[in-house]
Order: C-alpha cells, then sequence, then structure tokens
DNA sequence: AGCTATTGATAAAG
DNA sequence: TCTTTATCAATAGCT
C-alpha cells in the first residue's frame, strides 16, 4: 500500500527510484512555488536541474528579470554595506544626504521590479553616489592630514585616523 | 481549529494574513527545494522577493552558477535549434559531424557544471562551431550557384533553393 | 510564536 | 508510465 515509516532525508541510492521520486517531487515543488507567488503575491523564480541535466524552470515573472532583480539587490546590500562602514568613520552631513538618498532609490528599486533602462539608470546612479562618498571620504582625510595648521569645514567629530585606501 | 474547505487559489487581498501565508509557505518551499536537491541529486536555484520587497534565496551550490548554467543550456538550446535548422536544408557529411560534436559538447557541459574558465572555453567552442557551420552553408550556397556547369565535390541531395542569409 | 483539524503531497503498489 | 491508496507532511485558522 503506502510508505511504512518516514521518509529518509539522505540520497536515494537506486537510479530508477530516484528518478521516479524527482517527476513527482519536482511537480510538487513548482506547485508550492507557483501557489506562493499567486497566494502571497511574491516574485518567485526557480531553476532546477535534474540529476541527467534536464533543465525544468519556473518563475512568475521572467528567470532573466527576477536574475537581474537579484543582481541589483546584492549590488545595493554590498553598497548599502559600504556606506554604513563609511558613515561610522567619518559622520558627515555630506555622507548622511547620501546615504538617505541610496536608501530611497534602494527602497524604490527593490519595490518596483524596474525593467532594464531603469536598471541601468539605477547603477550609474549608485555609482554616482558610492564615488562621491568615497571623495567625500577622501576629502575629510585630506582636509584632516593639510587642516592642522589651517582650519577646516570638514566635521571631523568622532572620526580616527584609518588606513582606508583612498584611490 | 482548523480551515473549514479547500485553499482558495487566489491572491489573498487580507494583508497581514498574506505576510503569514507568506512567512509559512515560504518555509514549505525552502524546505521541499532543499529535499529535491538532496533526495534527488538534483541542482536546484531558488529566488523569492516578498511583497515588501525582501529577498530570500536557496541554492544547492550558487545561485550565480545555477543562473550561469541556466544561460549555457538556453545558448547551447539555440545552438542545437539552428544546427537542426541548418541540417534539413542541407545534410551535408561536415554538417552531421559538426552537430555531433556540438551535441557531445553540449552533453558534457550540462552534466557537469563547469566553472566560468570552462564555460568561456564552451562560448568560445560554441561560436567556433555554428560559424563553422554557417561557413559551410554558405558555402553549398554558392557551390550551387556556381556548379551549375561543374561538378562540386558537397553532397547536394535533398536539398532545395531556399532564401537564408549566407553572410 | 505555538496548536490541531484538515487538506495536500507522495511512497509504494497495481 | 498512469492510477490508487495508505500514510506522512504542510498548513489555515486560532490563540
Amino acid at each position: 500500500m503506502a510508505r511504512r515509516g518516514r521518509v529518509q532525508l539522505r540520497r536515494i541510492e537506486d537510479k530508477a527510484s530516484r528518478q521516479v521520486r524527482f517527476s513527482k517531487r519536482r511537480a510538487g515543488l513548482f506547485k508550492k512555488a507557483f501557489e506562493l507567488a499567486l497566494l502571497c503575491d511574491a516574485e518567485v523564480a526557480l531553476l532546477v536541474f535534474s540529476p541527467a541535466g534536464k533543465l525544468y524552470e519556473y518563475s512568475s515573472s521572467s528567470i532573466e528579470g527576477t536574475y537581474d532583480r537579484y543582481d541589483r539587490y546584492q549590488q545595493f546590500a554590498g553598497a548599502r554595506r559600504d556606506l554604513n562602514e563609511g558613515s561610522t568613520s567619518i559622520n558627515s552631513d555630506e555622507n548622511a544626504s547620501i546615504h538617505s538618498r541610496l536608501r530611497d532609490i534602494t527602497a524604490w528599486s527593490l519595490q518596483n521590479n524596474a525593467d532594464e533602462s531603469d536598471a541601468n539608470q539605477l547603477e550609474k546612479l549608485e555609482k554616482l553616489l558610492t564615488n562621491a562618498l568615497r571623495d567625500t571620504k577622501s576629502k575629510k582625510m585630506l582636509a584632516k592630514q593639510n587642516g592642522e595648521g589651517s582650519r577646516s569645514r570638514a566635521n571631523s567629530s568622532g572620526s580616527r585616523g584609518q588606513e582606508e585606501g583612498s584611490a
């Protein structure tokens, strides 16, 4: 009739059995993915390669589009991390402005699934902003070095000398 | 206690309920994906963006690696399709050789999850092969045009005049 | 976040 | 490979 115990969570050694299980479980997985996307309004992309190397795919919008969104998400996460690292050591109004600006853009970007041209625009914007931050940091460092005999407009509160490359 | 009927397959309108369902079903989906990969020795990549735009990911190896394999798979599928289209109209030994060669390479590529350098090598090889095919097709066309008064070594059996671009 | 009643998935058999 | 069925697993609605 049916199985006597619960399923063992290890690789199925019998090749024929593994193939049958794969077909059934793959169907189940794709159904679940579809239901999650539909019921919960989520964006889902699923790639499965069978042991034989055949591709099965599902996506609620498009594989490429969702992967691009993933790439953007990771990029923004990196940029946000860089900014956070920077702001703890510099703490300037300028940096804060860049920081909040990037946060807004990130939020917008991640809420809306922007198309390719939007993505390109956002990448450029992100680069502009991160470069601006880097310039800001460099200026702070220079101002700190040169400012020992002259007054500087830079806010250096809480900042200590650090070995960050400024190139 | 529990639900009275089976779940409706449409978007959950209540925001709070949708959020709870998302969390539960997402957990279930990721568990299923993990089990499929483990039990059936499959390569699985899963990307989910929540309605709020947060990313959840699972992959049995790596998202990037599996997406690259997807890209390669699609490329090879395209190349294979091109070759099939070509071979129906040309049917040469040369073409058959290229065809079987590409099939071998495709099989190897899809069985093994090649790394980036392998992928680059394969892309180059694929281009060489498809270019070789295109050259072969061009030669056939030329031989056919020029060969009306002279014998040609080209096997033209089963080939009829067609309007394929030969550039 | 935990708890059950119920539906849903699926392993083994036909 | 398709269907059946007994059993396990997921989860909707509550708290």
